[in-house]
DNA sequence: AGCACGCCGACT
DNA sequence: GTCGGCGTGCTC
């Protein structure tokens, strides 16, 4: 007999391997074999299927080898992970065998043999949570399917996870997943569930130290956790009898794995994982994506809402969008200053967001109007002040840094122009507003090497000591602030008017960030140059729903996810003729599109900005296809591309980054 | 991905 | 004279 074995390495096909007669029995798909492959002496794969000779075609090789040995008794994933596996394969186009790894990638070369379990100690019965009783019924009287949750404040997560856990894992024997997506949540939640089930509650993320990762993985697969909280690479952790996954803060970016293959979204394939177990699957999130909306929506999701609309909880903030066209060249708009000195001389803190770290988003030559862009990869930089190096231009894509010219490189000239208030020139405007007040500033990656300095700030403005935090929009994130009584966004706009379509729901998300951080008494002002955008309507009522339901409506109408699924292709040559030979061949291989039932269009081409001089040709197309069926097709003919000389391909499925 | 082969620069 | 840099080629 053979098995047909699937290796974690790049490679887009299977080998077969003789079964030695010893373990003709015991083998089985999913178990992992260990067998050499090329140089290597012993490579683990997982078996996908075991054939009689007769039905394999040997004839392309010449040497046929033989299996070494098997890891497993049984198969680890009951839900058929080299299925799972494939559909992530078409889905997102990694290889089958990357794909498969994942679910194998962690664990350890020998399993453990299981503790002696004692009784668990008994814990405390998680708190009642009127406001979730509907969705709790529904979860107990019906435990399979997917559901959407939304969920109002942060802080509540500690209550409500623990209940649903205890509601839907009642059976002795039932697990539970908990993904969160970022680390800092684990140990405040891991503590909340303890209290439900003591000494069961497991801890994953890719930062255990091998040991601990050993066990927790052991600690899974043997049933020894009640549940198991982890980062996104949970997902594919192996589990005894998992009923329950729920994802926290569902709408999170961190979710989508595109650095690294095998790329994924964790919320599609931890949906379709609970379908193939038949568990439930819980979308948790205050602004849930448009995708899930959409889902929920079409009825593949049950949704519940677990937060008042605005109108209902009371008063919110007093929110105001400042038309920006009404107060030329002013960094702060007048109702936007006054209110600033107001809220600050009454002893109150002030959020102020800017679209940009740094000073500007643009320097240019006042004489000529060149513009500062990055020599190496196109986008115009972003000009920063150090109090060292004196002006210095960065680029935000690639990280390069210059010092500002002194003369315009193009016509000589000595004045210059910045355009976009950057966190640099808004603090010093603040500054100039509210001379004596103590400003913070938190903007992410500008000072990547010193992570603590930002915590100092964001730490000095949480705990009163700073009167006003200036920030981009990561400053939201893990916000605490005591006196907290006005936010502001700077230039609210800035970022719609990029290529990435889900711009306005990133941004409507910021809005109800920070709407949620103000009290009843707070203000929230939003300054932008397109007051009429349907971002900005109905933004007092700050009611996620009705914005979702409309986005979800311009998402139809535009043809993008959830409605198609996007792939991007780019291509990029040294030499102009073998990029345009090679974009005919993409727009042959994909000429099936918008005929019979492969409903989809293709945009393009898109020179990314700033690179039509540069001597390396870049441009790309994006494909929309209206079902994945199509989707997946479109990919697999863009990856099967004849190869040209000099020329390089970039496909991406349901990419997330744009330029 | 691994792992080996292969052909050019600074060292025990 | 060797150790070793990483280009390139292959994996049932």
């Amino acid at each position: 007999m053979l098995a047909e074995l699937s290796f974690p390495i790049p490679l887009r096909r299977t080998f077969y391997y003789l079964l030695p007669d010893e373990l003709e029995l015991r083998a089985a798909p999913g178990l992992r074999a260990v067998a050499p492959l090329g140089k290597r002496a012993a490579a683990v794969g997982v078996i996908l299927r075991v054939l009689p000779e007769k039905d394999a075609d040997l004839s392309r090789f010449k040497e046929l080898k033989s299996v070494t040995r098997l890891l497993d008794e049984d198969a680890l994933f009951p839900e058929d992970a080299p299925a799972l596996a494939a559909w992530m394969s078409a889905r997102w186009g990694s290889p089958h065998g990357i794909c498969l790894g994942a679910f194998y990638a962690h664990a350890p070369a020998e399993r453990l043999a299981p503790a002696p379990s004692e009784p668990p100690p008994a814990g405390f019965p998680p708190p009642e949570l009127p406001e979730l009783k509907k969705f709790m019924e529904a979860l107990s009287s019906s435990r399979e399917g997917g559901y959407l949750l939304r969920l109002a404040p942060l802080e509540r997560r500690e209550a409500v996870y623990p209940a649903v856990f205890a509601a839907a894992l009642r059976d002795e024997a039932a697990q539970g997943l908990l993904l969160v997506p970022d680390l800092n949540f684990i140990p405040p939640l891991a503590a909340a569930l303890e209290t439900v089930f003591p000494g069961r509650v497991g801890v994953w993320h890719a930062r255990l130290t091998p040991k601990k990762r050993a066990e927790a993985w052991n600690g899974a697969v043997a049933g020894r956790y009640k549940v198991v909280i982890a980062t996104r690479t949970g997902a594919f952790l192996p589990f005894k009898d998992l009923r329950l996954a729920l994802m926290d803060g569902e709408h999170e970016e961190v979710y989508r794995q595109e650095e690294a293959e095998p790329f994924y979204h964790t919320r599609e394939v931890l949906l379709r994982r609970m379908r193939a177990l038949g568990g439930a699957a819980v979308l948790a999130s205050p602004t849930p994506s448009i995708e899930a909306w959409g889902a929920a929506a079409a009825g593949e999701l049950w949704r519940f809402d677990a937060v008042p609309a605005a109108r209902l909880a009371g008063p919110g903030p007093d929110v105001r969008v400042l038309d920006m066209t009404q107060y030329p060249g002013d960094i702060l708009a007048r109702p936007l200053a006054d209110s600033l000195r107001r809220a600050v001389a009454a002893g109150g803190q002030a959020l102020v967001i800017a679209a940009r770290k740094g000073y500007a988003s643009r320097l240019f030559c006042a004489n000529c109007g060149w513009m500062a862009r990055c020599a190496d990869c196109g986008p115009g930089m972003t000009l920063l002040k150090t109090a060292e190096a004196g002006p210095v231009l960065l680029c935000r894509r690639c990280g390069k840094k210059e010092p500002k010219p002194v003369v315009c490189p193009a016509c000589g000239g000595r004045v210059f122009r910045d355009l976009g208030a950057g966190t640099q020139k808004t603090q010093e405007a603040i500054a100039r507003l509210l001379p004596g007040s103590r400003i913070a500033r938190f903007d992410g990656d500008v000072l990547r090497g010193s992570l603590k300095t930002m915590r100092g700030e964001l730490e000095s403005f949480s705990k009163g000591e700073a009167d006003v935090l200036v920030g981009t929009r990561i400053a939201l994130r893990e916000l605490g602030a005591p006196r907290l009584s006005l936010a502001a966004f700077i230039d609210a706009d800035s970022d719609l008017s990029g290529a990435d379509f889900r711009a306005s729901e990133k941004s409507y998300r910021a809005f109800y960030g920070a709407w949620r951080l103000l009290g009843a008494r707070g203000e929230l002002f939003i300054q932008t140059r397109e007051a009429g955008h349907y971002v900005f309507s109905r933004l007092t009522e700050m009611d996620y729903p009705s914005f979702a339901d409309g986005e979800l409506a311009a998402r139809r109408d535009f043809f993008y996810p959830p409605f198609s699924h996007i792939l991007k292709v780019r291509l990029a040559s040294v030499d102009r003729r073998s990029l345009d030979a090679a974009a005919a061949d993409l727009l042959a291989a994909l000429s099936f599109l918008g005929s019979g039932a492969d409903e989809g269009e293709i945009l393009g081409p898109v020179t990314p900005q700033g690179q039509e001089k540069r001597r390396f040709h870049s441009e790309y197309y994006l494909v929309k296809a209206g079902s994945e069926r199509t989707a997946a097709r479109c990919l697999e003919r863009a990856q099967a591309l004849p190869p040209r000389p000099r020329v390089k391909y970039f496909v991406e499925a349901d990419p997330y980054g744009f330029q």
